[in-house]
DNA sequence: GCCGTTTTCGGCCCGACTGTTTTCAGTCG
């Protein structure tokens, strides 16, 4: 019995084997669609199975579908005891080497014997690598610095979005600084907001490319340049985030950006597209394909005739490329001086960065049901969920409200812990009266509207932290879960589902209480649970602190189906942390949250009706 | 392996960089 993550974790492994094996690269893309769809359903994974349904799903066909299902309800598969009987169990972890793919482990498992990367690391130290055809002195010495990396840091490593965010902002400033910069900006997964990233991926317009990779490597926090060509730098920054950096022409600068923003299958369907319409598509642009150089695929030539872009009028042939730029023989560029324009050439609604996973997002671009009214920070007027010095916040009602009203904010909801967060000095009933006098005091001194209200534990029944009568006196309550997160699934889902059907539930905070690379979102039937939510008419937060991200985009997208309303929450402890609104913000988008959908951009009155706890 | 408004076969994204090769294969994103 596996679950859809177990499932998926047994695609993958299948298709890493595989690909030892010499396997077909499409087939093993095959098996790392499968794990993607897989981890992907919306759908409980056991239904389909039972339903036979498997096969609706794309990317999943009759023999996947057989092969899911048998490892769904057994948790084993024939195919993969096959694998993992033919190759020895420590040769996956040789993949994790940095330039060691499958063709040079398998060359290194004929010629050496190595298994494991304890063999390969004494051959390296030995010299034997360098007698291996295909291996030098230079390959050898890298692949010993691969693996001492490898052993030295803790696995996986990768920085929270904000850490990232904060990082590639200073990059962009010091590129920016370079007289040889004429366009810098942050790309690939950070600029897609994904909730930790492995890389920066920076790009760059530039007529004089070699200036602005010089510039780069005089970055403060560069340890080391790992390459260097014509248009890519790479360097290591202290603490071991990688940088790339790409540098093309101004005329480029669209198509780059886009090529580095992923995600990888997000590139790879919309290059499908591309070429279905007469097209091909790369950083370098988008190349017209002469009529003749269909490549085989019989429907290229009627699709280009009926596909020409006709939405925008940027999309225009022009001279032919760059002598420098490596164009398909006979192609004519289009000019593409957008990401929009490039995804009207293809037909589509631009989709925006936060997007670009292929979730669906390409599908329903094509269809021109993609929403376009996606919510920015700049769209809130109110600061819902902050804490002060009366419980576990660094900073009092008066810095807050202040430091709120300095950011243009219409509100700010103050929002302690309730008693039972005794370790964040939860109020009591008498505290929380005296909080609401010393609000009533700092009112009187900013503009800002200050809301009374709580961040009420959702105890161990369902129950929330407060009595009625003082629930009803709030003017917000954020309902979170804070103990008790090991509850089995069912104990978990009709905890929720009872604190939910009580009429003073408005807010679900911290939905699913993940914290990033430390803690599992707690189990419970998000289904079941967001049902009750819409039931009773509350909202769910979109919590922007860097740990935290909940929730997390795919539950976003499952409540936005059921109409659920949201709130952008910052979860402040301090005036500093009122900065997190912008992963709020970026979190939301990941989950298709429209503005209209968010209630904390409305005016004051009527965030204050929405939210009000009767 | 999956997929299909001309398909059940024959496609399946594309280029940069490195090291080792004397013209390219492997890896990476």
């Amino acid at each position: 019995m596996l679950d859809k993550f177990g499932v998926a974790r047994a695609l993958r492994e299948i298709g890493m084997l595989l690909e030892l094996d010499g396997e077909n690269p499409f087939k093993i893309r095959a098996y790392e669609n499968g794990a993607r769809a897989v981890e992907a359903l919306d759908e409980d994974l056991a239904a389909l199975v039972t339903g036979e349904r498997l096969t609706d799903v794309p990317g999943i066909g009759e023999a996947l579908a057989t092969k899911i299902a048998q490892l769904h309800r057994t948790g084993q598969l024939d195919l993969l005891d096959r694998l993992r009987a033919k190759h020895p169990p420590g040769v996956l972890e040789l993949l994790e080497v940095p330039d060691l793919g499958p063709k040079k482990i398998a060359a290194l498992q004929a010629a050496l014997g190595i298994a494991s990367l304890a063999d390969l690391e004494a051959a390296c130290a030995a010299g034997r690598l360098r007698g291996v055809k295909g291996f030098g002195e230079k390959t050898e010495q890298k692949i010993l610095e691969g693996i001492r990396r490898l052993r030295a840091r803790p696995a996986q490593r990768r920085v929270l979005l904000a850490d990232a965010l904060e990082l590639g902002d200073r990059l962009v400033a010091h590129l920016g600084r370079s007289p040889a910069a004429l366009r810098c900006e942050l790309a690939g997964s950070a600029r897609r907001g994904k909730e930790t990233v492995g890389d920066l991926d920076v790009v760059a317009a530039s007529g004089d490319p070699p200036a602005l990779a010089a510039h780069l490597v005089q970055f403060p926090l560069v340890e080391e340049v790992l390459a260097r060509g014509d248009t890519k730098t790479t360097v290591r920054l202290a603490g071991g985030l990688q940088v790339d950096l790409r540098v093309v022409p101004p005329e480029d600068w669209a198509t780059l950006l886009h090529h580095l923003t992923g995600s990888k299958a997000h590139h790879v369907k919309l290059r499908g597209i591309a070429r279905d319409r007469g097209y091909t598509l790369s950083e370098w642009g988008l190349y017209r394909l002469p009529a003749n150089a269909a490549k085989g695929r019989r429907r290229t030539a009627t699709a280009t005739s009926t596909a020409t872009p006709t939405a925008t009028a940027t999309a225009t042939p022009t001279s032919t490329p760059d002598a420098d730029t490596p164009p398909p023989e006979g192609s004519e560029k289009v000019r593409i001086d957008s990401e929009a324009a490039l995804y009207a050439a293809l037909g589509m609604q631009p989709v925006p960065a936060e997007l670009r996973e292929d979730q669906g997002e390409i599908e329903a671009a094509l269809a021109g049901a993609l929403p376009e009214d996606l919510v920015a920070a700049g769209d809130v007027r109110g600061m819902v969920h902050c804490h002060t010095t009366w419980s576990d916040g660094r900073a009092t009602v008066a810095d807050m409200a202040r430091a709120a009203e300095a950011l243009g904010m219409e509100y700010l909801t103050i929002t302690d812990h309730s008693r039972s967060a005794g370790y964040a000095g939860g109020l009591d009933a008498d505290r929380l009266r005296r909080q609401w006098d010393e609000i009533d005091r700092v009112q009187e001194q900013v503009k800002v509207k200050l809301l009374k209200g709580t961040e009420a534990d959702i105890l161990e029944d369902g129950s929330l932290d407060w009595p009625d009568q003082i629930l009803e006196r709030l003017e917000v309550v954020v309902a979170s879960i804070h103990s008790r997160m090991k509850m089995d699934e069912e104990q978990m889902t009709r905890r929720l589902v009872a604190a939910m059907r009580q009429p003073v539930f408005k807010i679900w905070g911290h939905a699913m209480g993940r914290l990033l690379g430390k803690r599992d979102p707690y189990r419970a039937r998000v289904e079941e649970v967001l049902d009750a939510l819409a039931a009773s008419r509350g909202a769910i937060e979109v919590n922007g602190d860097p740990e935290r991200l909940e929730a997390d985009p795919r539950l976003l997208r499952l409540a936005g189906a059921r109409r659920i309303p949201v709130v952008l929450s910052v979860d402040a402890h301090s005036p500093a942390a009122l900065g997190y609104l912008r992963l709020a913000a970026i979190t939301a988008r990941r989950g298709w949250v429209r503005r209209g959908d968010v209630l904390n951009v409305r005016p004051f009155q009527e965030f204050r009706a929405a939210v009000r706890p009767v």
